[in-house]
DNA sequence: CTTGTTCTCTGTAACGATAAAGAACATCAT
DNA sequence: ATGATGTTCTTTATCGTTACAGAGAACAAG
């Protein structure tokens, strides 16, 4: 009952191994009557075709490309923006029949790094270039893309990536917010570092020091909190990191703040799904967006369209299209790119009454 | 620049293959003394740490299971019910440390259908069990587990799954529509068949022969509507194929249908996502789903809820749990599991006026 | 001084396939 | 008849790893 290969069909035949694997991949190989007695035979005895993992093995190529999440998957398939990500790169996968891998490696989880170990792929994109399976994907030589520019450090680093300007970004959306006269403003982030406390309040001199101190971390928001920093600087500016990117956390973070009476008169996130979330909390208050507090996100999400969100636009299908170009084909020649982004200032942020 | 591979090592430190594979794999078979130098060694050469497709060809087992898909993954990542069921069936594999292909085989698409050949998997699970890709894989003789039954003669067939029965459900939903006093229905689904015309209005006696006429061809969901159809025997009852599965279908299948005189009294899709769909057009007309027409889906998904739309609950994560465990576990005696479903009556049906 | 056991390490043979080159024979033009 | 050209099939050599069986030394027990 053990698995029919090559070999014995050819045993069984008389004749070469070869032969039969040239029935299956090369028919100009042989003459066509042979090949279909070897097809017929090999019907006959139950081989189901050519072993795929031997097959690569042989050939050195998988055509199979893996994302890489540092959450859970089931994260993967609710963030709207990971999800618009994923469509675009499938879709350009799918065209060139090139399967997709899906890794799962949570910060801090050593053993779920063995998965980018043991994936048999020819390459590996992410979201974020300094988590660590990218790291691991790098020393083992594959090659990898990713979507986001962690720090500035990174950009010098190995690897391929598609990604905005979100330093400059941020320091536009930071531009707006001063022309808006706002002078009390709090920043919502993911975390700064691994295990940080939510919902945990920092000023400007403080938070730099924290993500110092754990250098080396994942703080995939970097460049924009950083961004915001600086060119709000001279301002009474508020860190809050709400533990994770979702709208329950933005929403969170509106009941921590919204309650109190020095409100600030503007809230920066550093996602869309965050300040929609804050936005929540608004609304269950009667307070009005951009009226009572003005509030702002990053990614342009088509949420933020609908929400009236003063957001930071950036094109998530082309990241997603070109990080799976760039795996496709390595002979591509631009493998760092900077994409445009656009400010789009929507209701949500007005003047400070 | 080749690869360096633990041949080289072993060369070049004078020692057996065995003992390089074994300072990577078994540590307890050789002393810790070389052990450390075969490591150290290794890195020094470059060599990158077991190459996978080799040790997945040398194991017999990959570790990895493949999800196909009849549509395109862009639909995986947007339909709330594949979603659901991609986060249930992923959670379980992360748990085990087992990665997740994802294959894309519309129907009538015969090269992607390759990609099931060329998948180095240990096993494919599908949300429906007639659709090519699953048919192909257990010709090949791998595992598959599917989620959905679509004609009752799949339930004889090869294959694992885990699904509801579809049929009962919806006689009992036939049976609500009946005490409720419906007599003019209309039943809301995909398609009969590969390039049905969209929007074609077919009785009950009609309908069947169709799908008689093409039979083997991919219809998902026959035994919701046959069921359906069953149970509305005698009333005046019309099949609508609205081309997708999609909110988008659902709506346009209302603007078909909403705006003529003799209006049906009640509408049932066979998925929440269409039945929503259609209680947008409700909504765009000024008509109360119940009140003006009666409209009912299947799923249970947890918009259904906030609609208020009344549908059958079927436990989705459920599905993608066990499909899993399925997978994982080849040893596990009950492979072909029938969850329960539910009726869950909503304010989207009433008495007919 | 046996005999047995443990600890390290080695050699060989797969796993299932394909690339590359070659052999045998037929065909064809010169 | 000669060489050139094809066609069809075979031989040999990997791809990178691990399973398995054993060999040699060291050490304890009888």
């Amino acid at each position: 009952m053990a698995r029919v290969t090559q070999q014995d069909i050819a045993k069984v035949m008389g004749v070469s191994v070869m032969t039969v694997s040239n029935a299956f991949n090369r028919p100009d190989q042989l003459s066509p009557d042979l090949r279909t007695r070897v097809l017929e035979r090999a019907a006959k005895m139950g081989y189901t075709g050519p072993d795929a993992v031997a097959r690569q093995l042989r050939s050195g190529r998988t055509n199979t490309f893996a994302v890489a999440f540092e959450e859970k998957l089931s994260y993967a398939f609710s963030d709207p923006f990971s999800v618009a990500w994923l469509a675009a790169f499938s879709e350009v996968m799918e065209e060139s029949r090139a399967s997709i891998m899906l890794l799962s490696v949570p910060a801090g989880d050593h053993e779920a790094l063995a998965a980018v170990q043991d994936a048999a792929v020819d390459g590996i994109a992410g979201l974020c270039g300094n988590q660590p399976a990218m790291i691991r994907a790098r020393e083992r030589g594959m090659p990898t893309v990713y979507c986001t520019l962690a720090t500035r450090a990174d950009a010098d680093g190995k690897g391929d990536y598609v990604v905005i300007d979100d330093h400059a970004a941020a320091l536009e959306m930071a531009g707006l917010l001063r022309r808006l006269g706002h002078r009390r403003v709090f920043l919502l982030v993911e975390t700064l570092y691994p295990g940080q406390p939510r919902m945990a309040e920092y000023r400007p001199e403080e938070f730099r020091d924290l993500v110092d101190a754990h250098a080396g971390s994942l703080f995939s928001d970097d460049l924009r909190l950083s961004g915001l920093v600086g060119g709000l600087q001279g301002l009474d500016v508020t860190v809050v990191p709400v533990g994770t990117n979702s709208r329950a956390a933005g929403h969170a973070a509106g009941t921590l703040v919204l309650d109190r009476k020095d409100r600030p008169t503007a809230v920066v996130a550093v996602s869309d799904v965050m300040a929609l979330g804050f936005m929540d909390a608004l609304r269950q208050r009667d307070l009005v967006p951009g009226v009572d507090v003005s509030v702002a996100g990053f990614d342009g999400l088509p949420e933020a369209a609908e929400a009236g969100l003063t957001t930071i636009r950036q094109p998530v299908r082309d990241k997603g299209r070109l990080a799976a170009e760039l795996l496709l084909d390595p002979e591509r020649k631009d493998r760092r790119i900077i994409l445009p982004h656009e400010l789009i200032v929507r209701r949500s942020t007005r003047p400070v009454a």
